[in-house]
This record gives C-alpha cells, sequence and structure tokens, in this order.
DNA sequence: GGGCTTGTGGGTGATTGTGGGGCGAAATGG
DNA sequence: CCATTTCGCCCCACAATCACCCACAAGCCC
C-alpha cells in the first residue's frame, strides 16, 4: 500500500471529509486511526502501523515522563476513524481545531499514511519547501545510493 | 485490541459512567478491574494486561521494601469492575475521591489501558503537555520510518 | 455533447448516552 | 432467626448525537 498525491477537499460543517476514490480504495478493510501529526497537520494511519509507531514508542526509554506523557497524548488523541458508506471521515472538533481546519483542505498521501492540512497552510509549505526541493533531492538521493545497495528491492518512484 | 481516543462522560450521582460504545466494543469477553493510577487518574485494566503487570512486579526485585509496599498498594486497590447491561462501570466512592472525580470525567484510551480523569485534570494537562508534543513527535516520526521498515512482522501486545 | 462517476450538502430515523424509579438480594441489628 | 434497611442491578424514558439515505452538482471519459 503506497499512498500519494495530493487532493483538494472541503470540510462540510458536520466536520465530514471525503476522501478520494483513489486513496480509499487503497484502504478499505484497514482501520483508520487519526492522530494529531507534524507541522499543523492531522495523520491517518491504518492500525497495522500505528502498532509500529506504539512499539517503537514503548522501546524508546519507556521510564522517562516525557514519553509516558507522550503516549498518552499519542493515543488519548489517535480517534478511531471509519469511513461512512459514502467514503467520508469524520473529524472531531477538537482534531480540526488542532489543525486549523476550516472549509478548505488539503489531504496528501504520504507513504504509509494521508494528511490533512489547512489549505493555506499546505500552500504556504509548498512555497516555503519548494525552492529547496533539488538541494533535498540531492541530499536524499545521495544517501540512498548507499541504502539502496543494502535492500535489494526498491521500487523508485 | 489497541485502545485509543478521548470522550468526555459524565458520572452520575450513583457513580456509574457508561463507556462509549466503540470502546465497550473492544471489551467485551474482558474481565476489568479498577485500579489508581498515575497523575490523579484511575486506569482500566483487563485481567490479562494486569496480570502482566503482576509478573513484571514479581520480576522487578521482589524482595525491595518499595516492590513490596508497591504490590500490596496496588493489588488492595484493584477491584474487580464490571459493566452492567448498559455498558456502565460502577465506581466506588474512595476511588472517585482518590481521583477527584465529580460530575464531569474523560475517559482516554492509551494502547492496553482506559483511564479516567477529571475532565479539568485532563484539560490542564492538555494545556501542559501539548507544547512539548511536536519536538517529541518530530524524534518519534523521525525515527519511524527507518524502524518500521524493519518491524515489519511485530507480535502481540 | 451525453452519460457515468465522484464529490457535496442536508434531512431523518436509529442508536447511544443520561437520569431516575423499582425490585430483589444481601447485610446489619435486634 | 427474623425484620428492616441499604445497596446494587435492571428496566424504562427522554434527549442528543450520529450514520445512512437521497438528491443535486461538477468533472471526466467516451
Amino acid at each position: 500500500m503506497l499512498l500519494t498525491g495530493t487532493y483538494r477537499r472541503t470540510l462540510d460543517d458536520k466536520l465530514r471529509l471525503s476522501v478520494p476514490k483513489q486513496l480509499r480504495e487503497l484502504l478499505t478493510d484497514c482501520n483508520l486511526f487519526l492522530t494529531p501529526g507534524t507541522d499543523k497537520a492531522l495523520f491517518v494511519y491504518t492500525g497495522e502501523t500505528l502498532e509500529g509507531i506504539g512499539n517503537m514508542l514503548s522501546n524508546l526509554s519507556p521510564a522517562a515522563k516525557e514519553t509516558r506523557a507522550f503516549s498518552r497524548l499519542f493515543y488519548a488523541q489517535a480517534q478511531p476513524a471509519d469511513m461512512d458508506k459514502q467514503g467520508r471521515l469524520r473529524l472531531t472538533p477538537e482534531l480540526s481545531k488542532l489543525a486549523s481546519l476550516e472549509n478548505e483542505v488539503v489531504i496528501v498521501g504520504v507513504r504509509d499514511r494521508l494528511e490533512i492540512w489547512n489549505a493555506a497552510g499546505w500552500d504556504a509549505f509548498l512555497l516555503e519547501s519548494q525552492p529547496s526541493y533539488d538541494e533535498l533531492a540531492e541530499q536524499v538521493f545521495a544517501n540512498a545510493t548507499s541504502d539502496l545497495k543494502n535492500s535489494g528491492t526498491k521500487s523508485t518512484q
């Protein structure tokens, strides 16, 4: 399952968000979870991926106070999110507030998760980050060569 | 079984607390235990998880005075908590007092347990902890990509 | 351009949370 | 051992929320 693409959507006043057909088909039979993410976006993970993160969290100095607080925050704010029969997710007021989601929203596929952005926020991010794309790409692909040697099958994309 | 989410509830004057449907369904056929938790919250564990904690406790320098004292406190204050036919837990006055539970209450899913918070206390925790969420998240999610590759099959929790 | 597919919005019935009353069981005191 | 009281569980009723359904609009492909 590889999630990609950018989709502009509207969030109606019932806080429903329709997932694009292309993504919807990739996510059938996955139980999904909405979580706060980074950069004021919301993330949508599959249960499977979320468990991976959970395992990683519990390996990560589990005694530390901050880790406990973070675990609590992370799980507490992760809402199970099933799609309705028309393929729409329902957001909670808390989460939509966290990400400043109003009417215009962007759904982005990022490998194993979806990200939900305030449309203006996404545009700003693009404007800000696009110029540095080339140098970022150079760094990433420079490292990639060594990685690719190790992990035989890798589909570029 | 992955417990997540935040649910605001009211605790009626009979000290009954209705477990949200979504969580209730995950907890059918688990015998539950109410225990005092950390940060002035109550925890709800399944019997299974509680046994795990018991095992951990007994592996943990069982002779140490603090361990014994803690075990005693922990087990003494843990009580079986069955849901009634409408899916409500009944709290004891002692436990509700421990967690300063009045009318407004928050139920939080944290991986393998539920936490029951005084609503105001939870809001305070959020306000206090939310700011550190972003930096922790960055660390976690930065590591996540590489770790997730390796942890393909991850067992059991 | 026409028909089909997909996104958007709103109304409504069903489900779930909330509170209270009553009955039966257990506990306590005589 | 019996009577009285207390406590817990079940049931019912109301209120609020949610999810399904339908209808329309907008692309897209043929």
